[in-house]
DNA sequence: CTAAACACGTGACCC
DNA sequence: TGGGTCACGTGTTTA
């Protein structure tokens, strides 16, 4: 009983969920959350181009100083629907004078729930109800007990309640500011956050006071500020050449914003396929080589500097196709668990059959807080079990305050502890991250954990062989392709995959060759799709063949205008072939 | 002064070596061993139809009840010399038949070593110098302390003495038994092993009477009989057609028997660049699922039955080109730690770089031995470091007798310390396998091999995706392929790379859509290649799209008749669609 | 209730 | 001489 359950919200968790997130969010969370049955995952992939993006809208002085950004990624469910999942988000505390500035309201508003929760209550309630829910959102969506992150801070903001909370909304065509914002292609500039989203009243407790949606070329883009800001047409240039396909600075232009979706589980509930999973993994960005760091205070801290404050930003598991190759420097990035970042990133496609999560992974990259002694508990069911009756952690070994660190001085041998606890921390942590890219986890333990891994690396080594020799038979293409690591001196066996069924027929003085091939996976199979959907005939094709390319020629008609024929198909084509870059 | 030094041969250590293994071996080993400077690595590609074929001549008696067998591969070393390295073996302890009918010199032979051992020396000093001569051996050639697995034995058989020595071995042509044998294309029949090789003293130890070197196409078979056997041709007739190259009835028949050699780090010493470096991973086979198994007694046991004897194999790293692909159905085998094994050989070729070890693994396959308690200390360094002087482990922890499980009647409190003692182990044990197959490792501890282990996932994920989506568009083949375990289910996404650089362009009455794409992943690319070669032009060429396939046609001509041009088409053509089945 | 799994503090060791 | 890693024994939790 004092653990919550899954998949049921039993009445209390629902009073407690609303007074939290507001009805209209409690409602629409509850209807999306299908009892874990039918989750979406994948719902594409991020990169740190992304990120960077959402925190230079967000930390960047100069650009508009937003309190966070959020980025809805279009995603596709089974039956064919978009929705707006989350992508990637970036937040920050307001600072002092936008506290002021923003009229004071923003401490204290989450009192006025459903649920008369007098004001006199100090943090403890408010702190507790906020882990819980975030404990119940993680787990509703199919997060584990072990890994909810909600009890690994130590204290969750209104900021923050906010934007956690929002990691859990994905939202249909028309539904939702962003899925309206998307379904009207027409940015939203929300001068009273009333109303604007499901999410209004959990934003109306952070404070934020202005939201602006734009949609871009496969989601929609949120920004909010505690102030009241006033439309602002540079900001939508400037996201606009930000979040559109053709501007991409990003030089690893690797992973695909393009967004996929697995139905994973049946799917008998039909309101809506599209349910975030996130799981969310607090991870502590030990940047540079200094190998201590304060673990996950997401917290503002009390003078808060411009800078401290948690990016979260998703990983994608699940079956997402992602581009190309993300670039080996990348991988191979000098920071270590920086590089678990990134790598969670681009993950698994292998195994559909996996029970994928979305995962999230707190980045403190900013968190500069240097105490050494503040380390709040993470990874210990046992307090996520517990009923966390005060926030005071029941725990009796880290008799830590909420508030802040003692600042103990140096104990020698305290070090040596807690050296050896941030050890056992970063293990944990690569654990984590370890099976976030593994699929097929037999089981949960950590040797079986390895076991699987080391089985899915030789799976993946030998799949690799076979298709390297597979490809290398097929002659030339290797050459030229730069990226294609290929060990070039076995090329002498002949495996490849031709061209199949030729039929060749010699009649008189010319000779016919046929070549039938899947259309699934020819190149101009999207193309014929669209023709089709679009009910455009072709009236003649051509294939030349140049020196390493070939041009396919066709001459369509359908029955609109020219124009506006050749309109929908860039239309339909734009949103296809970014899928390269980013 | 305790811990043995890598490269160094002290005196004590030269005398000890030379107590346990011989004279000649000793000085063998010392001149090969060149200081861990100049490694051999990667000697050649074995799989299992190599180890199943030696573990046939060893343990099925309808052949010949060979106590061991070792194939000695061949290898080429960077000068072009070949050289016979270790490539796979197996061995049994000889049965009490056997040893009896062996003239019962099997035990104490090796007390009358060099040094004048004491007969009524107990098991103890016998068996504390075979582990330090292994450790010795293993960190002489490369291997780090911690992996040490001498001292994961329990016991050191003098079969095993023999078998795991001669690892460490490799002959250059002409030199020592194998080298001879090779170089003279002749077998050898030994039955007295006196002189057949430089191992003549650890062979007598083990009491092996009979040997014989067969030359096959890519090393030599030694195998060994603790009886003595008469010449026998039969045998030789099998041997040849085991072990020659037409005749392999593998089912598999893919991996290479082929050797490769790559000579890493400097070759200053000229005497003999080719050492194995073989790095020992002790693993438990926990055939099934059963999920405990004794950890690695390699020993003998009391009562031994013929199976339960370890079956050493080396696998492969390094820049080996080893075949095609080795047979899914091999690589998915359901046994989960088998498949680890399995998977171990089809290693790297990956990351050239890598600095590679030969790594060997002991399959404890039929080690039925069901105690729970000996459990021997492995991956102790301190034990591994310490100066054991007599074989009681001076560990005061783990007072366990030498020679057998006291048959601790359920303690409690010890049985919880020992099974934790056996998570760690296990756990330490995945650590190690992960370690064999993750490339690039970069440092040694257990979270960066986790973070490299994460990277390399990605990586080959992202390769991986990248083959994948460029072998889709080289049209059905897959789907007639039922081993191209390809996702179907989510084929209707279009993850596929698209037609890039589609132009549209809008005319008086019509639409003209080019599409450029690579020829390299275009389903006709070798087509066209084909044309290009044979000076086929193009005369019209055309494509239609039916329900789920796309045809080209081509009208082509060329120089020479209509039904020539046909006959060429086919006969190319052919080549290509035969690469379907495999 | 037992067995497995994990986190923790501690001693040791190694640059 | 300390920062870092490791293994060990132990207490606790979970299935």
């Amino acid at each position: 009983m004092g653990s919550t359950k899954r998949m049921l919200w039993d009445e209390q968790e629902k009073s407690m969920v609303g007074a939290v997130l507001g009805g209209r969010a409690l409602d629409f969370l509850i209807t999306n959350c299908l009892s874990n049955e039918s989750v979406l995952i994948g719902v594409g992939a991020t990169d740190d181009s992304l990120q960077n993006k959402l925190s230079d809208l967000v930390e960047n002085s100069s650009n508009f100083n937003w309190n966070y950004a959020i980025f809805w990624q279009l995603s596709q469910s089974k039956s064919g629907d978009y929705v707006l999942g989350w992508g990637d988000g970036c937040c920050r505390e307001p600072s002092e004078e936008e506290e002021q500035e923003s009229g004071g309201g923003v401490k204290g508003i989450l009192s006025l729930g459903m649920e008369k929760n007098e004001e006199e209550q100090e943090d403890g309630v408010k702190q507790n109800m906020r882990k819980r829910v975030l404990q119940k959102l993680h787990t509703a969506f199919g997060g584990s007990d072990e890994d909810n992150y909600a009890f690994g801070l130590d204290r969750v903001t209104d900021t923050e309640m906010f934007f956690l909370a929002s990691m859990y909304f994905s939202f249909p065509k028309g539904y939702g500011g962003p899925g309206k914002c998307f379904a009207s292609a027409k940015h939203l500039w929300f001068k009273s956050v009333s109303d604007y989203c499901v999410r209004s009243f959990l934003a109306k407790s952070a404070g934020i006071q202005t939201v602006v949606l734009v949609p871009t070329d496969f989601g929609v883009l949120e920004l909010g500020s505690v102030r009241i800001l006033p439309e602002n047409f540079e900001l939508l240039n400037t996201v606009n050449s930000l979040f559109s396909i053709s501007t991409s600075t990003s030089t690893t232009q690797s992973s695909s914003l393009y967004p996929r979706v697995i139905n994973e589980g049946r799917d008998e509930s039909g309101i809506s396929n599209a349910v975030q999973l996130p799981k969310v993994v607090l991870s502590l960005n030990n940047n540079g080589r200094t190998h201590f760091r304060e673990k996950l205070a997401i917290r503002k801290m009390d003078h808060s500097s411009s800078i401290n404050f948690p990016i979260v930003r998703n990983g994608v598991c699940g079956s997402s196709t992602w581009g190309v190759n993300q670039g080996q420097g990348e991988i191979f990035a000098p920071n270590g668990v920086r590089k678990d970042f990134r790598l969670n990133n681009n993950n698994s496609n292998y195994q559909p059959q996996r029970q994928v999560q979305m995962q999230m992974e707190i980045d403190f990259t900013g968190a500069n807080l240097r105490a050494n002694s503040v380390r709040p508990v993470i990874g210990e069911p046992e307090l996520a079990a517990a009923d966390v009756e005060a926030d005071q952690p029941s725990d009796g070994r880290r008799p830590r305050k909420r508030g802040r660190k003692p600042a103990n001085g140096r104990d020698e041998p305290l070090n040596h502890v807690e050296a050896e606890r941030q050890r056992r921390e970063k293990l944990n942590q690569r654990f984590y991250a370890l099976r976030a890219v593994v699929p097929n986890i037999s089981k949960m333990d950590k040797a079986s954990l390895l076991g699987d891994a080391i089985a899915y690396i030789n799976e993946l080594q030998a799949k690799l062989n076979v298709m390297e020799s597979e490809r290398e038979t097929f002659g030339s293409s290797t050459s030229k392709d730069g990226s294609a690591n290929s060990r070039s001196e076995n090329r002498h066996q002949n495996i490849r995959v031709p061209p199949p069924d030729v039929d060749i027929e010699a009649s008189k003085d010319e000779v016919t060759v046929k070549v039938s091939c899947s259309l699934d996976t020819h190149p101009v199979s999207k193309l014929m799709e669209t023709f089709k959907e679009a009910q455009i005939s072709v009236v003649e094709s051509k294939l030349a063949a140049a020196n390493d390319t070939i041009y396919h020629t066709f001459v369509i008609k359908s029955q609109g205008s020219e124009e506006l024929t050749k309109d929908k198909l860039i239309a339909a084509f734009s949103r296809e072939s970014n899928a390269l870059q980013i």
